[in-house]
RNA sequence: GCGGAAGUGGUGAAAUGGCAAACACACUAGCCUUAGGAGCUAGCGCCGCAAGGCUUGCGGGUUCAAGUCCCGCCUUCCGCACCA
């Protein structure tokens, strides 16, 4: 690295070798070309493409739903606009772009769009530390990232870019804000809150990873309690979690995820009255009601609202209590929450069991959690581990109430759900799952319990105390209280040139003429709310807009059934459950307010690997960052592109290697010099036909390698993306091309309609992963110019592919011990009968029995010998 | 602890149960060159002068045949984690 960093030379002001190329904002070094450098130099090249296809943009642009054409509708999700773009998005987007060339050369009406998640913290940041308005900070971030993408020369519609962070974009999330407000799906809501000091805001759940933000993850969150706006996405927990199961088009690494994170718990609610005929009840949840007989005491979370008055005024109880709230915010803070000693202590209270009426002591342990089911258990020794290590260490009593089926006396805690009811009063002998049932029912018929199915997923929170986010279409009247802004007031306007600092809660509320205002209903005083939407808000449904970027409505529900569902969604897997969770719960309440038919958002989901480098994230500190910019600079867009797709299959990570680009820059430079040096054109009244039979074996030799070419790369297309394997195939084929270069010079015998069609079928085939180039040779072969996207993929025909001769080897006990070349698809018994009149054969034969000989076709011959 | 993915040359990697290492990178030698940071040719898993032998994290198994399938273990990465 350092070497090679050595070796090239600083540009000095009288060197004539030093030419072109520098991208703005690249802090890349212009590579240097000696004189006599005769590779492809792809910056003008490509810089003149890039700018034709600029102006001619109904070159990318998709076609009408009457067009005729089958729709294919590929996403690449949108970036938030940092100001660079880094590696993984080329990657991510040189795959979308693979893929979105490929299905327009294969017929289809393509929409390929990109857009901007551009509203966010960071915007805010750069303003504090750089005094710049957020806006005006975005929109330049914007424009540069936008030249970026254009000289990538990716295909995309620009005709429909979102910018979430502009009122055309996210008055629509007012907008919709206001249907979930009206359907009840979004709600108020004190409650404690995931809170990041440096954020100065509020997290979703899935936000906070490790008991810290996602953002700062060395930085513990706090607990707050405020009151907050949340989208009632557990509404839709049974059809989420239920969706996944037919969603084959996603990764199961992805469903899996999502699965575990809505955390689907079937059991039950039983109440335990407190004794002494009060009617104060404690409801616990549990998974295991089969075991209650065995129940020997109730465990609540510290903070359960019942512990404060179950301590009484008890200061040895209330120290304690007070000790393990703080010493549980401490293990959520470090992430060691479940590594934790268990503590305990005995409130001096009793509950009664329903089921036998036995007295239980009330206890408040630190392992049971507020957030979860009734943030109370019935606590079974016998029967759960952890309820066993909690007794052993205070001495409450193990009850066994499930015996193994075989009858044997179990060593305890037997937690097994394969087991046999027992001392269970009217329910021994039933069997867990029989036990569960009954047990379940017979509480509900007594009025003290019901089955009850749980979920881990909690609502979405989605107020943010922060200025750069869609402004929450809400008004609090002092006279009628909470008022939704009327739909045809919206979009509620941010407003601009507001001073923004991290600290003192929502800057929108220090601006007084969007603070202050009237009530829409009685015309008295009212303020806003200051919150502003989760951006996750606007990235839950942009695809939608993308189908019909109109300004009287979010979206033309027509053309978006047309488009949607999405055919392939791309991107990380980072993503896995925050974005892709929250678009398919945004899909689900489109679809039942009867603006979209769709369920799911996307048909097909692929989640790329990162771009590393050195086994490590790419990142500043570490400084192992490898610009986009400085690739593109010294071996052109395509190289770059190119690189990204050869160097590893696009599902594993790929660790970056300087070197690696130079190879697939040196195929390119090859294949443009293979071309141009000898291009084959077929005139207007020239016939492109040939005779394939009459071919010389030579050239048959490259009809072949192109037809298998052919087929492995659409092979890869329609399978498992594997393009490193495709880009390989193209090197191979263009090896076996310069193999018989004599054959493409200007003397050759071969006929000139099928050296052309080589050439151009290369270069069709090269159009998905380095469409600069592509377009390049294309021309100089004199072909239609802005034709290639729309060009037909080229077919494979097997016969041409299909090799003459293969060489087969033969094995002893599947050991090579020759080797000899027979007619493809030779009948077996002829090459069973070549195979042992082989010299070689015949001679490691000697002394030798065969005991069976197996004659795989077109591979081997495995001759199984004994002695 | 639970769940998932991965482990193949110096490196990135390839291989519908059928010749392991395609395609590249790096390296070595040669050609061409004032020069090489361009281009071209050849070599390149390991041991061995060779014949040949060995080789896909480790150990078993199935099979005529295993990188690939099955069982157990190890390592790395990812997700979940006192979820009742």
């Amino acid at each position: 690295m350092a070497d090679q960093q050595n070796c090239i030379q600083k540009p000095s002001p009288d060197s004539p070798a030093d030419i072109l190329e520098k991208v703005p904002g690249s802090s890349a070094e212009p590579r240097l070309r000696a004189a006599d450098d005769t590779r492809y130099d792809p910056t003008p090249v490509e810089q003149k493409w890039a700018a034709l296809w600029e102006k001619d943009l109904s070159h990318y642009a998709s076609e009408p739903p009457s067009c005729g054409k089958p729709k294919y509708y590929v996403v690449e999700m949108l970036p938030y606009p940092s100001g660079a773009l880094h590696m993984g998005h080329v990657r991510n987007y040189a795959i979308g772009d693979a893929l979105a060339r490929y299905m327009w050369m294969n017929g289809y009406n393509v929409l390929h769009p990109m857009g901007w998640d551009s509203f966010g913290l960071p915007a805010e940041n750069a303003a504090i530390k750089n005094k710049r308005q957020p806006r005006e900070w975005t929109l330049h971030n914007i424009a540069a990232m936008k030249a970026q993408m254009m000289r990538l020369g990716l295909s995309y519609d620009w005709s429909r870019e979102v910018t979430t962070c502009l009122p055309e974009y996210y008055r629509w999330n007012q907008w919709f804000f206001l249907k979930l407000f009206e359907k009840g799906l979004a709600y108020r809501k004190k409650s404690k809150v995931n809170w990041c000091p440096k954020c100065a805001t509020v997290l979703a759940n899935e936000q906070v990873v490790d008991g810290c933000c996602w953002r700062h993850e060395d930085l513990p969150v706090e607990e707050r309690e405020l009151e907050q706006w949340a989208l009632r996405i557990t509404a839709y927990s049974e059809e989420l979690l239920q969706g996944l199961e037919t969603m084959d088009g996603w990764p199961d690494r992805v469903r899996t995820m999502q699965r575990n994170w809505i955390g689907r718990s079937e059991g039950a609610n039983v109440d335990f009255k407190l004794e002494g005929g009060s009617e104060t009840k404690i409801t616990v949840f549990t998974t295991r009601i089969d075991t209650i007989f065995g129940a020997t005491s109730l465990q609540l979370a510290p903070q359960h609202p019942l512990v404060a008055e179950l301590v009484d005024k008890d200061p040895s109880k209330i120290a304690s209590l007070e000790q393990m709230i703080a010493e549980q915010k401490k293990a959520r803070e470090e992430g060691d929450i479940g590594l934790v000693d268990k503590k305990g202590f005995f409130t001096g209270h009793f509950a009664v069991n329903p089921f036998n009426q036995e007295r239980v002591p009330i206890w408040v342990a630190n392992y049971i959690l507020m957030d979860y089911g009734t943030g109370a258990i019935m606590s079974v020794p016998a029967h759960d581990e952890r309820d066993f290590e909690f007794a052993k260490k205070f001495g409450i009593e193990i009850k066994q109430v499930i015996q193994p089926v075989s009858g044997e006396t179990p060593e305890l805690p037997f937690c097994t759900e394969d087991g046999v009811a027992t001392k269970s009063g009217e329910f021994t002998g039933l069997s867990c799952a029989h036990a569960q049932k009954k047990m379940a029912a017979f509480a509900k018929q007594h009025g003290f319990g019901e089955p009850t199915i749980t979920y881990r997923l909690k609502d979405w929170g989605i107020s943010r105390q922060r200025y750069w986010g869609t402004p929450i279409p809400i008004l609090y009247c002092e006279k009628c209280g909470l008022v939704p802004v009327p739909e045809d007031q919206l979009p509620v306007l941010l407003p601009e040139g507001v001073e923004i600092t991290l600290a003192g809660g929502s800057p929108l509320t220090k601006v007084k003429e969007f603070y202050e205002t009237a009530c829409p209903k009685c015309g008295g005083t009212a303020r806003r709310e200051s919150d502003t939407m989760d951006t996750f808000v606007d990235s839950s449904w942009y695809f939608y807009r993308y189908t019909s970027p109109i300004s009287t409505a979010a979206f033309d529900s027509e053309i978006a059934n047309y488009w949607f569902p999405m055919d392939q969604y791309i991107g990380g897997v980072e993503h896995a459950i925050l974005h892709l969770m929250y678009s398919r719960f945004w899909t689900k309440f489109m679809r039942d307010s009867g603006f979209i038919k769709n369920d799911e958002p996307a048909q097909r989901l692929f989640t790329q690997g990162m771009v590393i480098k050195g086994g490590a994230k790419m990142s500043k500190s570490l400084g192992n960052v490898v610009s986009p910019d400085d690739m593109v600079a010294r071996y052109g867009a395509d190289a770059t592109r190119l690189y990204t797709l050869f160097a590893a299959p696009p599902d594993r990570d790929l660790d970056w290697q300087d070197q690696g680009v130079e190879g697939v820059y040196r195929f390119l430079s090859r294949l443009h010099r293979f071309i141009s040096e000898n291009p084959i054109r077929v005139g207007d009244g020239e016939s492109r036909d040939f005779d394939s039979s009459a071919l010389s074996s030579d050239a048959r030799k490259v009809q072949r390698k192109l037809h298998q070419t052919i087929q492995r790369i659409t092979g890869d297309f329609q399978g498992r993306w594997h393009f490193n394997t495709s880009v390989a195939a193209m090197m191979e084929l263009l090896n076996a091309c310069m193999v018989k270069q004599e054959l493409f010079a200007s003397n050759s015998e071969a006929p000139k309609a099928f050296l052309a069609d080589v050439q151009r079928k290369l270069i069709l085939l090269l159009n998905p992963f380095a469409p600069y180039l592509a377009a390049e040779l294309w021309s100089i072969l004199g072909e239609d110019q802005n034709a290639l996207l729309r060009y037909p993929w080229p077919q494979f025909d097997p016969a041409l592919a299909k090799e003459d001769e293969v060489e087969i080897v033969v094995q002893f006990n599947g050991k090579v011990r020759s080797r000899l070349t027979v007619a493809n698809d030779a009948e077996d018994q002829a090459v069973r009968e070549a195979a042992l009149n082989d010299e070689k054969v015949k001679e490691a034969l000697v002394g030798k029995q065969i005991v069976k000989v197996i004659v795989v076709k077109n591979k081997l011959v495995n001759i199984v010998v004994k002695g």
